[in-house]
DNA sequence: TTTGGATGCATAAGAATATTATGTATGTTT
DNA sequence: AAACATACATAATATTCTTATGCATCCAAA
């Protein structure tokens, strides 16, 4: 994994599962690999127990299914979980930007 | 401290220090605060270990130095440490791209 | 046909990184 | 005199991730 990944982990697993409204773990990886070009990979020992966390905490909610002989884990946001991940994509927006700022300081216009 | 900060900390940390050359603890700080309008403040507990785990690994040196009755530690990146710099902020503009990808993802053009 | 790779979930030990609290000290403002 | 800003530092704890391992199914290649 990118180590600058570190603590975006939980929030990025949230924005995918506001967009996409229903997903399982191992479709989240291969999404996060897809949107970002091979670039950022998420290790299942980083990704389960994050969802497994966020299920703890009531903010996901999981329903076994069995595709093609595998059984899949989906998760979707709970309705009183929306508000934390709402709040927490916000934040994450505002930190991407803060990165930019960080990363392109603008020039002085002396 | 932002949470989506960890593990880009000490990035940024590099990132200052590369384009003002030569800061002590408390200014970077302060530059952080500056650049982000307050929305990411750096704490000392964060800030001083990373600071002294990149001296012991010869990326930054320190030097010093007492102003106004006060002793600053003033710190550069090394010659040695220009390359690891230059590659984690490489890293650091890869990953807010791909911030950027997974908030704002395309919208599909059917 | 069996071996490897992809799909799919899970956990445990350890490492890395940050929080929170605390300590010391000087200068400036109220 | 007290409060606040400047300036550095560390220790105990918590959080978060890595690395390794385990189990199981499906599909393709050898």
């Amino acid at each position: 994994m990118n180590q600058h990944l570190k603590g975006s982990l939980s929030t990025i697993i949230l924005k995918l599962l506001h967009d996409n409204g229903r997903m399982y773990g191992y479709e989240i990886t291969q999404k996060v690999k897809e949107l970002t070009q091979d670039d950022i990979q998420i290790t299942e020992g980083a990704l389960y127990p994050i969802l497994h966390k966020l299920e703890a905490e009531e903010v996901l909610t999981a329903e076994l299914e069995k595709v093609d002989g595998r059984t899949r884990k989906y998760y979707k946001i709970t309705p009183k979980g929306n508000a934390v991940a709402v709040d927490r994509i916000a934040e994450l927006k505002a930190f991407a930007e803060n990165l930019n700022l960080i990363l392109n300081p603008k020039l002085s216009l002396s």
